[in-house]
DNA sequence: GATACTTATAGTCTTTTGTACAATTAGTTC
DNA sequence: GAACTAATTGTACAAAAGACTATAAGTATC
């Protein structure tokens, strides 16, 4: 909770009635979007990294992210400027936190508003574009510091992952379309930073009955081929509309 | 996810450089905070509602909620606006969304982050104040058509509020000092719309050793009186601490 | 003051779920 | 074929959840 001497001081200097301010003070707010994109490879979870091409903070890595236009919406805005900046087209936009520390923006009075997806990088290819001078995937435990309060929007956005992932079953869009049971558990591992038993894994997984048995299996690993699954998304809207949600 | 043709129209309009379009374009939101206050009385879940007494939506009910001052974060303003208008001045404030419909302010460009909140009824006396016509507890399932979009707003922070009592103790906040596991069962089931088994609700909810035993006894009942408990701040922050989770 | 009534609290039994770990299977490599 | 690796199946025990019964401790009634 805000402390109290904090809000006072904030009303001292507009102790009159709302509508006797000048419009325009209020209407000074510049909105951005910041994007947190998720994707998952080498048994590594992964976030999309840019380079400033342009200042504030102009060569240090950050979340791709601008200014909203003023006939956006933020879930649109959020699209445009990840393909503007780094070619990803098609994704997912979930929001997590809207961060409004009044000088989080050296140069301006912008709140950002934090979004999070989800992607299989194998079907991306993002190169830099735009005001970006790079884009990378950097696996989460190597980021290092980032430009403006793009730390915490980080840490926030993993965090509202990690919790989702156990409820829903996200984790299958960091997946390439056929996967191996082990696959899954590596992903759940990483994601989650815990271990968990083969078999016990297996038996859970396959208890919720969100998987296709493709009757398929693994081809020139020097053991014995594992069998490949899908996730089958229609089940999964079967067992949600019923009521039933899956726990991991 | 957003519809290819929305986002390209976008992109047409600006197709120049962000750094040549004219600042002042982007510096032109209003931001503003709704909260949903929740409160809980008789067995009733309820929601602090006021009457508008300025236009747009003059006369009508809506979440209190007003403009952000350009110096204020949104959390800092979240508790001037719910003092002025409605008096109540202690309130924990949890964001929930943030809505960005251009056309969701039929004035101007307002980009509004919901917030929620949880307050006992019985510590805090609403009255209307500012440019609030009336304060209101309504029950949730009572409340008619709100001004704005603030429908969706409570809606969405309903849900969030639901699962969040599920797994961290927030119903204590909406309960008086000292209550009965009666109390404590009626809260969760109108909060979740489900009936729990009075014998298996009770062992759960002392498993999880988080509620203290005042050793005192309700008084004036006609039958035999329950055991008095308060929550146990500081134990839940232990077992917190230590990894442990609880869940109803 | 005995009896009915109401709700609190304790206890039992069964089913389900979670967890650890052993056994078996099916492939590759040498 | 023997050694090796990982997949898959199975088993046994512990813990939790759920349904239900029994008892306790008050008030209200007569």
């Amino acid at each position: 909770m805000a402390k109290e001497t904090e809000v006072k001081d904030v009303n001292q200097q507009f102790a009159v009635p709302y509508y006797e301010i000048p419009y325009e003070k209020f209407f000074q707010f510049g909105m951005s979007v910041d994007s947190v994109v998720f994707g998952y490879h080498d048994d590594q979870l992964k976030v999309l990294l840019i380079k400033r091409g342009a200042p504030p903070f102009k060569g240090q890595l950050a979340l791709p992210g601008d200014l909203v236009y003023p006939n956006e919406t933020i879930e649109i805005a959020a699209h445009r400027i990840l393909r503007d900046l780094t070619g990803i087209d098609e994704h997912s936009v979930e929001q997590t936190k809207t961060y409004s520390a009044v000088d989080r923006h050296p140069v301006a009075r912008v709140v950002t508003t934090g979004v999070y997806s989800i992607i299989d990088i194998a079907k991306h290819d993002p190169h830099a574009s735009a005001w970006a001078d790079g884009v990378f995937w950097m696996p989460i435990d190597e980021v290092p510091r980032l430009a403006f309060d793009h730390d915490q929007i980080l840490k926030d956005a993993l965090e509202i992952l990690r919790n989702k992932v156990r409820k829903e079953p996200v984790g299958f869009e960091l997946l390439p379309e056929k996967f191996v049971l082990a696959d899954l558990q590596n992903l759940y591992e990483a994601l989650l930073n815990i271990d968990f038993d083969k078999a016990n894994f297996r038996k859970r997984i396959l208890s919720a009955k969100v998987l296709k048995d493709l009757n398929e299996f693994q081809k020139d690993v020097p053991h014995r081929p594992a069998r490949l699954y899908s996730f089958d998304s229609k089940k999964y809207q079967e067992l949600k509309a019923s009521g039933f949600s899956i726990q991991i």
